[in-house]
DNA sequence: GTAAATATAGACAGGTTCGTCTAGAATTGC
DNA sequence: GCAATTCTAGACGAACCTGTCTATATTTAC
C-alpha cells in the first residue's frame, strides 16, 4: 500500500461548502443562487437543505471555514523567528501577491458585511473573524507598540484590503507594507 | 418680497435622487427595490424610467451626487489655513463624528463596488470618486511627504472607513486620526 | 439483515425583482 | 393657444429567488 493518503470521498456537505466558497467569493453572495451552487456541486437540493437549513446557514458556514482557512494561510507564510516588523510586513506582502495573482476579490468578511446586513448568523461569523484577526496581528507584533499599535495596524490592514479591492492593483499594498515595516521597526527600536 | 429663497418645487428627478440616496445608503442598494423608491419619493414609475433608463443609471447618478456631496462636506470642515497634519486629522475626525452620530453605514463607493460588481456605469462612478479622493488628500497634505504619503494616507483612510463599518464604533477611527496627525506632522518637520 | 441516515431528481408554491406598457392628466415653453 | 414635455396610477410579463415537497435510491451503522 502506497503512502498516498486515501482520499475520503467528498461528502455532499464538503462539496457544497467548497463550491459555495468559490462562487460566493468570486461572484458575490447575493449574485449566487442556491440552484447554481447545487448544480455546480453536483448535489441535490434536498441534500443541501438537509445539511444547511437555509442559505444564511450556508453563508455563515462558508465564513467560518474562510476564517479558519485564512488563519492557516497566513500562519503558513509566517516566519515566527523573524522580527515583528518583518512578520507584519509579510502579512501585507502576501495580500499583494494574491492581488497580483488575480485571485483577490476583496475581504470575504467585508463583502459579507455589506451584502448581508440583516443576517445575524453572518454578522456573528464576522465578529468572530475580527477577533481572530486582532489576535493574530497582536501575535505578529508580539508586544511591540502595545494595544494601540495592534489597533492601528488592524485598521491599516483593513485599508490595504479595501484599497486592493477598489483599485485592483497591488502597488498601493506593497507601498503600505513597507510603510508598516518601518513603522513597527521604529517602534520596536524606541521600545528597546 | 421677503429675502427668503423661493423654494423651487422639487422636480421628480430630484425627489428620486434624494430618496434613492437615503435608501441605498441606509438599507443597501440591492435591498432597495425600484418600487420602494418611487413609493417613498411619491413619483410614478413611468417618471422614474423617463429620467433614468435603468436602475443602474439611477445608482450611477446617486454615486455621482454622493461624490459631489462628499467633497462639499469635507471642504466645509476644512480649515485651509491649518497645518497639513491637522487638516488630514480633521478628515478622519469628521468620520468618527459621523460614526458617533449613528449616521455611518460604510463608504457608499465601497458598498457599491461590492454590491454591483457587474455594472460598468457604477464602476466608472467609483473610479471617478477615487480620483477626487486622491486629489483632496493631496490638497490637504499640500506637498508634505510627496506622492507616497498621499497614497499611504488614502489607504489608511480606506481602512478607517472599513473598520468603522465593521466594528460600528468610532474609537479606532479617533486613534488612527491621532496616528495620522503625528505621522504627517513628523514628515513635515523632517521636510522643513 | 434491517433500520436509519443520507442521497437523488425535479416539480412546485409564493414571493420578489426590473422594466414595459397603456391611457390619460398636468405642466411647460413660446 | 397649442404642442411638447413631464407627469400619474397601476397592470402586466418574464425572470429570478428561496424553501418545501414527493418519491425513490443508496449508503451506513450495528
Amino acid at each position: 500500500m502506497p503512502t498516498t493518503t486515501t482520499q475520503a470521498p467528498l461528502t455532499s456537505r464538503t462539496k457544497l461548502l467548497n463550491t459555495a466558497a468559490e462562487l460566493f467569493y468570486s461572484h458575490g453572495i447575493n449574485a449566487t443562487g442556491i440552484d447554481t451552487i447545487i448544480a455546480q456541486a453536483g448535489v441535490a437540493k434536498g441534500s443541501m437543505y438537509h445539511h444547511f437549513p437555509s442559505k444564511e446557514a450556508l453563508i455563515a458556514a462558508y465564513l467560518h471555514e474562510e476564517a479558519d482557512a485564512w488563519l492557516e494561510r497566513v500562519r503558513a507564510v509566517d516566519d515566527t523567528s523573524a522580527a515583528p516588523a518583518d512578520r507584519v510586513a509579510q502579512l501585507f506582502s502576501a495580500l499583494a501577491d494574491q492581488v497580483d495573482a488575480g485571485k483577490f476579490h476583496g475581504c470575504p468578511f467585508t463583502n459579507a458585511a455589506i451584502e448581508c446586513p440583516d443576517m445575524p448568523d453572518v454578522q456573528a461569523a464576522i465578529v468572530r473573524y475580527r477577533r481572530v484577526l486582532h489576535l493574530h496581528i497582536a501575535d505578529l507584533l508580539s508586544g511591540v507598540g502595545g494595544e494601540p499599535l495592534v489597533a492601528n495596524v488592524t485598521v491599516i490592514y483593513d485599508g490595504a484590503l479595501t484599497s486592493a479591492k477598489l483599485t485592483g492593483v497591488a502597488g498601493g499594498v506593497r507601498e503600505i507594507a513597507e510603510f508598516v515595516r518601518r513603522l513597527v521597526s521604529s517602534q520596536a527600536q524606541a521600545q528597546a
